[in-house]
DNA sequence: AAATTTTGGTTAAACGTTTAACTAAGGTTT
DNA sequence: AAACCTTAGTTAAACGTTTAACCAAAATTT
């Protein structure tokens, strides 16, 4: 059997109250005691009980992570990778992640996470768009919950989001910089906040150029940015505006989607078209030619969310604060200076 | 306040004992009071704790799930498919899963994951290969563990695996059905068994329609099974090779290494030479032409071992057993009939 | 109708911690 | 040296369940 605290008492010749005193180092033992027990703990091999220390302290030490199925099994590891960086960060901080999936159309029918319900978290984050009908219900529990990615129709929560409209502007002054002045603006899901302030970033640039900017060098109405909808937005984009010369894509996904269209109409990137996209994820050095992006710190991203969480929960109170976390141009080959057209 | 075992006794008219056997049916209780009782239950919104069912029955509802830094990171998602397929799984059952990834040198010096040491699950699953320290350090623990897709040293544990030789065989005789005679193999890591049997299907399909194995025709010396490893083993393999006109990579990420590498150097896929891979991760759709591979029902793996463990912790003892998982050949756009040549 | 079994429940101990309330001994102030 | 404060520890209650042991009443067997 795992020893108990009352193994280590016995054998350090102490009660057990002194023994939880030195673990949580929470009360004044003498330097002797302390060590003896410490050594005690060692060679036993001592752990506290997880559920015990929960029990009587009402924390559970876990960290619930929601994430919708869509965007759990979306072809690109993004929030999977976000993910992971509050798993990187909660280790170091002695938490644990359960992460969990709710289905895309969450509704009255849907079950809340079992985690929420039993109380086995302390708080939770959530990472992408979710379902208001999920935050409402949610927000009964007064968990602390940190957003990411997404922000909720009531806006009184922590949030970790991207800079997406520097972005917007690093990619288009990017094209722009390099001689294009007929860029394209593809994208999906125009109420994402995300995309929207991509597609302001973009505007900006081009004003801040004194470029006209033209709506039907813009399309937006794809439901979901996939590679599949890029494909067909770079179709309809080409049908609207033969003199396009760059192409800036809401995200990698349709950026992909994009270089499958110039590749089959025969175009060369970038010879021809540049193309640039957004996010950074792997595919992106899979494709021909290997895509330029604008990174996004996924991994960082998480962390930070991991922090702000463990903060509101030593502070016991949640301080609604907004971390704008910096993006960065990655240039590859799918861009290129206009003049060699 | 959440409520509590007392709180649906006390409106319920019974005592807690009572209230706890219509949770866990374990005893009778008549018709009228069960009713009671559980409309209680519902109407107070009644969730049993975690903790304290955790701390006296001494079962967690845990089972914790083992990754290396490497698996984890890769670039295509394929174990964190797998996580998703014990996650989807675990939910159905009741149970959490709580993931870790270790170092891929993982040593005497670095601590066991924290689940482990603080009995914060009941069993274990581990993906991947993983160091033989972990496993001998682990196993004292008498945790029950399930491996997937890699057979430890010490082999007694319930295992999930790949049907590697048949998707070896599927591979090859496919490559073969289409008239190929000169066929390279690419892969990484030979000591892993996984990669051997899928060079096993490929020389038993050889052997079968009796075509030579050439060894000049095998490259096995990359230490990891990435992109820029498949790339240079195409290299070699030209360079030893010329007649080659179908490879067969190991895995997909070498397979399209393989594609870049034959891009680079003016050859046409299919038209010049066919490329398969094996896995099936999302890039495949990324790259051009779409990779012909071998499927790897992922999600339904992580489910199968999820599956394998709830069976031995509700058996109360270890039954060592062996799922081999079904693939699938996928037929995409970078294989072909030779006569094209 | 006495003895026995079944039914439907209750009581209380146990799980492994934390922590408020207490105490004995030694030091410090008056 | 009486009164008080510190220090270093102990005792015991509490957290929310499960479950073995018990019990009273009703049903069944003799």
């Amino acid at each position: 059997m795992k020893p108990t605290i009352k193994d280590v008492a016995k054998r350090a010749g102490v009660s057990i109250a002194t023994v939880s005193f030195v673990i949580n180092n929470s009360k004044r033992v003498s330097p002797e005691t302390k060590n003896r027990i410490l050594k005690t703990i060692k060679s036993l091999n001592y752990h506290p009980s997880k559920s015990a220390v929960s029990l009587v302290s009402g924390k559970t030490g876990n960290i619930g992570f929601i994430l919708t199925d869509d965007h759990f099994l979306r072809t690109e590891p993004f929030y999977t990778r976000i993910f992971l960086g509050t798993e990187f960060e909660a280790r170091g901080e002695g938490y644990y992640i359960l992460l969990t999936s709710i289905n895309s159309d969450f509704n009255e029918k849907d079950q809340l996470p079992r985690f929420i319900l039993n109380k086995s978290v302390d708080g939770i984050i959530v990472a992408g768009k979710v379902p208001g009908n999920l935050i409402d219900r949610m927000s009964i529990f007064n968990l602390p919950t940190v957003f990411i990615d997404y922000i909720p129709p009531n806006n009184s929560y922590p949030l970790v989001l991207i800079d997406n409209i520097q972005g917007g502007l690093l990619a288009t002054n990017h094209l722009i910089s390099l001689g294009h002045r007929d860029i394209g603006f593809i994208g999906g899901d125009i109420s994402h906040p995300s995309l929207s302030d991509r597609l302001k970033g973009y505007k900006q640039a081009l004003e801040n150029e004194n470029i006209l900017i033209k709506s039907k060098s813009i399309i937006v109405d794809a439901k979901y940015p996939d590679r599949i909808n890029g494909y067909n937005a770079a179709k309809k984009l080409f049908a609207n505006n033969k003199n396009i010369t760059a192409i800036f894509a809401g995200n990698d996904a349709m950026a992909i989607g994009v270089l499958h269209y110039l590749n089959d109409k025969g175009y060369e990137v970038p010879k021809d078209v540049s193309v640039i996209g957004f996010d950074d994820v792997e595919a992106d050095l899979m494709v021909n030619p290997p895509l330029t992006t604008i990174r996004v710190p996924k991994i960082e991203m998480g962390g930070e969310a991991l922090k702000l969480m463990v903060n509101t929960l030593k502070n016991k109170k949640i301080l609604p604060k907004k971390i704008l976390v910096p993006v960065e141009l990655i240039i590859r080959d799918s861009t290129s200076s206009i003049k060699r057209k």
